[in-house]
DNA sequence: CTATACTGTGACTATTATAATAACAGTTAT
DNA sequence: ATAACTGTTATTATAATAGTCACAGTATAG
């Protein structure tokens, strides 16, 4: 287990939701396909309902269904509803000022590491839930 | 501060030993620019030694240089060396025997995944030290 | 208008991953 | 022999994440 593990969730409870064809479905029924506690995923569901992935229905017989078709909804709009870390982090640390390897090298990475993180997002967009789904049932 | 420091520090220690153009240095010199201890650095160089990006040399008066030019290093090969993790982990989670989506997302997953690795590497494989060095010196 | 069944959210705990330090064994110039 | 370096293990501290619990808000149904 490590550092990523929302946005697989996350793409797990679309793919659920992209199976049930718009029928809505409650938190408590898709925990059960991920396996966690009901309450685990109303949270990853709420961060997905305010980037406008899936909507949801409060009140009794609430519910939740996807807000568009699979194939409009990209693996990078996921990305960024989960707020998903960046891929590379830049360590911290007091500049020593006699050094121009210390006092510049985190402008150099950043700058260097902005095309990586372009290159993933521009990767992620490629792909569709609808690209999962399909996978699913072969 | 998160996941991948140990990324970015390994291209700090490699752009100091570089701006030192094939002049040997010592541990703790390099700990000095990254501001920790000694230890921490060697333990990172150590792995870069492993894969073949610095040669070290041990007993008194030992240190470390570059085993090739910054222009043949490229950000990749540092990725590997420091084994950094991927980039999207995927939740374990016990599959719901009549849940189709449960069976089968995690294979549906890596897949989509694997491309997007392969999209960042290659981003990582386009940039040398060469260039991060220029940066430095602007 | 009360009971019910859902979502949304805040607070909390447990677990894991990472950072960081210290200590020592191995090695080679002087 | 001694000194000064690397390589490695063990250990602790700290931060991020996973996961649970509890409750407030809301809408439907009787």
């Amino acid at each position: 287990m490590a550092v990523n593990t929302q946005f697989s969730i996350a793409v797990h409870l679309l793919a659920g939701l992209a199976c049930q064809d718009g029928q809505e479905t409650t938190s408590g029924h898709l925990a059960m396909s991920v396996n966690t506690s009901p309450s685990f995923v109303r949270r990853t569901l709420a961060k997905l309902s305010k980037a406008g992935l899936v909507e949801t229905t409060t009140g009794k017989s609430g519910a939740c269904r996807l807000a568009r078709k699979p194939g409009r909804i990209s693996l990078l709009d996921v990305y960024h509803a989960v707020d998903a870390p960046k891929v590379f982090a830049i360590h911290e640390y007091a500049p020593q000022k006699p050094c121009v390897v210390s006092c510049n090298i985190k402008m150099a990475l950043e700058k260097a590491l902005a095309k990586t993180q372009a290159a993933m997002e521009a990767s992620l967009a490629a792909i569709t839930l609808a690209d999962i789904v399909s996978d699913l049932k072969k």
